[in-house]
DNA sequence: TCCTTATGTACAA
DNA sequence: TGTACCTAAGGAC
């Protein structure tokens, strides 16, 4: 499930289709966009924050949003029989890619591609990327900045998963202001998002623990989170911090689950 | 078998 | 702020 990384993984992934495609939409959503692109070679494939294109012949793009229950999965040829859940299936001389769930699979050309990074915010996994943009509406705003991570006009590609991980690792209290933030803290969590976020394209997963926190080096038994990634708070309410052990608490942010640590992360 | 939950976003009021 | 939307897994029965 779907944070920048796991997007900027799969425009490589895509990427990796060769020659003609064929495109088809089993559960019929997408037919008649997917007979358009029926034929034609996948040229290139981008990602930008959560938002991904791939784009065919000059200026055809297929933006694909996974949403919060989206997924892709990828496999040899022969492709089974689809299920009536896959929006799009697009198959190369050795494998197909099943997309289902999606928020968004769409048709577009460059205009509206154009207006998609338009609204997006800088995305740590980009060569393009100005963290002083982000910078600059964080430090105007009074929203906490545990909402301005998530506000993908603000900064593109982290979700609740990096959000709570990346102010623990920097230890900043979720709920001050953004406009407290001082650059050098925003510094520090620009290059930490960028860091973190790039070992989750390689791996394919997030992982936030320091290597001298884990499990062996603290010398305790080993553990597994839930969601495939070893994290210090995501998912964690009630548990012991694993550095300090007080309690990790859990609140609702703006009908999202935030996860900290009130003993490391001070205001 | 039903209910809850989830790494997300857009739109209405 | 609430709600709608898309899917699948896991847990309670």
């Amino acid at each position: 499930m779907p944070e920048g990384h796991t997007i900027h993984r799969l425009a490589l992934d895509y990427g990796r289709l060769t020659g003609p495609v064929r495109a088809s939409s089993p559960q019929g959503k997408f037919s008649d966009a997917a007979s358009l692109v029926d034929g034609a070679p996948l040229a290139r494939t981008e990602a930008h924050g959560k938002h991904l294109f791939l784009g065919f012949r000059d200026s055809d793009w297929v933006h694909i949003h996974l949403g919060l229950f989206g997924k892709v999965t990828f496999g040899p040829v022969p492709a089974p029989p689809a299920a009536d859940t896959v929006r799009l299936r697009l198959t190369d001389a050795t494998s197909y890619v099943d997309l289902r769930g999606p928020t968004t699979c769409a048709l577009i050309n460059d205009a509206e591609k154009a207006a998609v990074h338009a609204r997006l915010g800088p995305d740590p996994l980009r060569d393009d990327a100005d963290p002083g943009l982000a910078y600059r509406r964080i430090s105007r705003s009074r929203t906490t900045v545990a909402a301005l991570l998530m506000d993908q006009k603000v900064v593109a590609g982290v979700g609740n998963v990096y959000r709570a991980e990346v102010l623990f690792r920097q230890r900043i209290d979720p709920y001050r202001a953004g406009r407290d933030i001082t650059p050098a803290e925003w510094d520090a969590v620009w290059a930490d998002l960028v860091a973190l976020m790039h070992e989750g394209v390689r791996n394919n997963r997030i992982d936030t623990v320091r290597p001298e926190h884990t499990p062996e080096a603290m010398g305790r038994p080993p553990r597994v989170d839930d969601h495939g990634g070893e994290v210090y708070v995501y998912r964690r309410a009630t548990l012991p911090c694993h550095l300090c052990g007080t309690e990790i608490r859990t609140a609702d942010l703006a009908s999202r689950n935030l996860f900290w640590c009130p003993g490391c992360q001070r205001s």
